[in-house]
DNA sequence: CCATCATATGCCTATATCGGAATGTGTAAA
DNA sequence: TTTACACATTCCGATATAGGCATATGATGG
């Protein structure tokens, strides 16, 4: 099995930095595909691809302007993803002082029992 | 070329969902690979490999305990992807209301002037 | 040293990617 | 209708995936 599609959720649609690039472009507001393209400095075929998937995953909404479609951010899908990584929150702060702890216990306890090694 | 490499960044290791659940297992304290393996369902290979792409973007530390390999969250390299995330979080209060306001005023212009298919 | 347990790695298949180039579709203006 | 513009789609190639299976590596105990 190859990896899970792009257009499987909001983890992998963000995976791709260029796609994580015009979602940030459009938090400035609606654009239309040429622009993106040109701002981000890839071809028109590639934004409207990147599009396409960020389409399909809801994470973007277009509507035909003309001659042109404009591309909005539709950043609902991002909450998951943000509660998600922010139930480790707790863990990026506390995770290494544990770690530390550990260590310094560990070598306190060969110290005191240096004939012993029973841990290790 | 094909997809980035899952090991280029937090973003697209924690694309893989069973990544995640072991990143959740975590939370829990160290583990060695067969419980994780058991406890998601997968073959001790599969819980391997999937610690060997955490371990190569950051997320996870591997600590040799006797016969066994604990395996130990290390959450900090979320903290980017949590960060990022977060720069949207207005916008998953504000862009729909925005668009509602979009609508109404795309309806009212078209009460206004009937004969005239400006838009549309 | 040998057997055993825990884990890592290699090989294989099928698949889905991203990028480029060319082409198709749709809308609007001449 | 023809032309022009904006965008979408298709075909191509190279690559990297996830999973299964077999096997190699590594440490422990006898």
């Amino acid at each position: 099995m190859a990896r899970a599609a792009t257009t499987s959720d909001a983890f992998n649609a963000i995976a791709e930095p260029q796609r994580r690039e015009i979602l940030v472009l459009l938090q400035g507001g609606e654009r239309p595909v040429t622009e993106l393209a040109r701002d981000l400095g890839m071809s028109q075929p590639q934004a409207s691809k990147h599009l396409r998937v960020l389409r399909e995953v809801g994470l973007v909404r277009v509507r035909g302007a003309g001659k042109q479609r404009l591309y909005g951010l539709d950043a609902r899908g991002l909450r998951p993803v943000h509660e998600w990584v922010g139930g480790f929150e707790r863990f990026w702060n506390e995770t290494f002082d544990r770690l530390d702890e550990y260590v310094r216990d560990l070598k306190q306890a060969r110290q005191e029992e240096p004939p012993d090694d029973d841990d290790q």
